[in-house]
Parts: structure tokens; C-alpha cells; sequence
DNA sequence: GGTGTAATCAACGAATCAGTTGATCAACAG
DNA sequence: CTGTTGATCAACTGATTCGTTGATTACACC
């Protein structure tokens, strides 16, 4: 099992080759398997260059890493990053919000009262 | 009941969102309840106008929601979004990369041995 | 009205990033 | 050795981002 906690930079890196759509597209592609720069920099109309910094990107994330055959360079998926994300999503995303939602309100109400102001009767400006 | 897939913008915007330490702690606070801007920009150590615009980034990119509250505005976590960027990351977390790891080096082979060159005596699966 | 508080807007500088083109390196093939 | 291919490096530009300070809006209390 992966480190579930990673580092502050780590998430950084991370979140941030994610947030390309380019990146992403190399991403799924390589969940169907490895590929080298040539065929990963095809279905994009931006030059090889790019998109090898693109690659280069995900590798400095940890997304991905490269292996070697002669000139080649087959890029693969590192799935345990992608995992290490979802890892810290989950621990704010099934939030106890909803019930914090209604007791927002209620603090909103107790200010008013406390304070002796009478709770505003459906605010509209003009 | 979210719309599971999200557009490339709306990916773009979240997990750019997410690549900033200040807003994932942001993320992080808010998961366990909402709060003002001031509670927000406490812990750190930056302007308030510097975590205004952070909320505003979590704010476009759906992952926060603002209420009203007299002079306060009270953030709220949207959970929905948290939960769109797993799905996102879960169609491709679930690699088959492993068996095309071992592939990827036969692939190799069969290049070398196409051209007629002699393979590195290393590789022997069974 | 006037004061104080919560928050945003506006303008600026420093830093980073995505893309380009041109040169370079490394591994083959002849 | 020469030529070709796969890929990266280097330098440059335009756009975006993060933080700052100063001014401004919106609301509440007196």
C-alpha cells in the first residue's frame, strides 16, 4: 500500500499536472496502456516539445513514470498517485456539511438575537 | 446527483484549485463546517484580500458556495464537486497498466527480434 | 448622520507556465 | 562514418497567477 499521506508538494505537483486538459488526455490514454512521446503528442496540435514537457510534468508529479527500449521512451501510468488523491479527497468529501448547513442558520438566527436585532425578514436591497 | 462528467473547464478549475496548499487547508476547514473569511485567513499568514481571492478561485471552480449573513459571508464546502473530481480520477485509477507493464517488454523483444538484432539474454518469463 | 467591521475591488510587480522554434543528444541502420 | 529517428534541452514570448497595498462597498450599532 501507498503512503496515504502525502507531502504538502507532493499534492501540489499532483493536482496541479491534473489540471490540464492535455495532461489529463495523456493520462487516460495511458490507462490503456504505456506509449511513447511520438504517439502520446499525435491526437494534440501542439509540437512533440510540448508535450514532452507535458509528460515531463506528470513525471515530476509521479503520475507517471518512463522506462527505455533503444531510442524509445514508453511512458506508463503510476496508478499509486492517482490513488494517494483520491486519498485525500475522501477525507473531506463524505462532509458533514448538510448538518452544519442547518446550524449555520441557526448561528446566523442567535447573532440576531444576542444582539437584540430582530432577524431581517427576507433581505431585499434596491 | 450531480452530473458525472464534468466539462475540461470545470476539471480545469478544480483541480488548479486543489494545487495550492492555502486552499486545500481551506477545503480541509471547511469540511468541518462553514466560516467567514476572517476565520478562514487566521491561520495564515497572508492578507485577508490574498484568502478573499483564494475562496474566489474554490468559488469558480464549484468546490465552495457563499451565503449571506449580514456583512458576513459564510463559505460553504461543496461536497458535489470533491466527489466529480474522484469520479474522474477513479475511471483511470483502476489500471489494467500491470499486465501491459510485462507487455510493454515483450513489445521490446519483438522489435529486437523483427530487425534481427539479438535480444539482451536477460528477459525469461516462463 | 458617523464610526467600526466584513469583505471585495483595483492596480501593481514578481514569478510561473504553456507554447513556439532551433539546436543537441542518443540509439540505431546502412 | 553518415544519415535518420525519437526525444530532450535552451532561449524566447504572451498569458496567467499569487501576493502586496490602498481605496471602496455593504451592513450594523450608536
Amino acid at each position: 500500500m501507498v503512503d496515504a499521506t502525502s507531502t504538502d508538494d507532493d499534492l501540489d505537483r499532483a493536482f496541479a499536472a491534473l489540471a490540464d486538459p492535455v495532461r489529463r488526455a495523456i493520462v487516460a490514454r495511458l490507462s490503456r496502456g504505456p506509449a511513447t512521446v511520438n504517439e502520446l503528442a499525435e491526437p494534440f496540435a501542439i509540437s512533440k516539445q510540448a508535450v514532452s514537457r507535458h509528460i515531463q510534468v506528470l513525471e515530476l508529479a509521479g503520475l507517471v513514470s518512463r522506462t527505455r527500449d533503444a531510442q524509445r521512451r514508453p511512458v506508463h501510468l503510476e496508478a499509486a498517485r492517482l490513488e494517494a488523491l483520491t486519498a485525500w479527497i475522501d477525507r473531506y468529501r463524505l462532509v458533514r456539511e448538510q448538518q452544519y448547513r442547518a446550524l449555520d442558520a441557526l448561528v446566523e438566527q442567535a447573532h440576531h438575537l444576542t444582539t437584540g436585532a430582530p432577524s431581517a425578514p427576507t433581505k431585499e436591497q434596491s
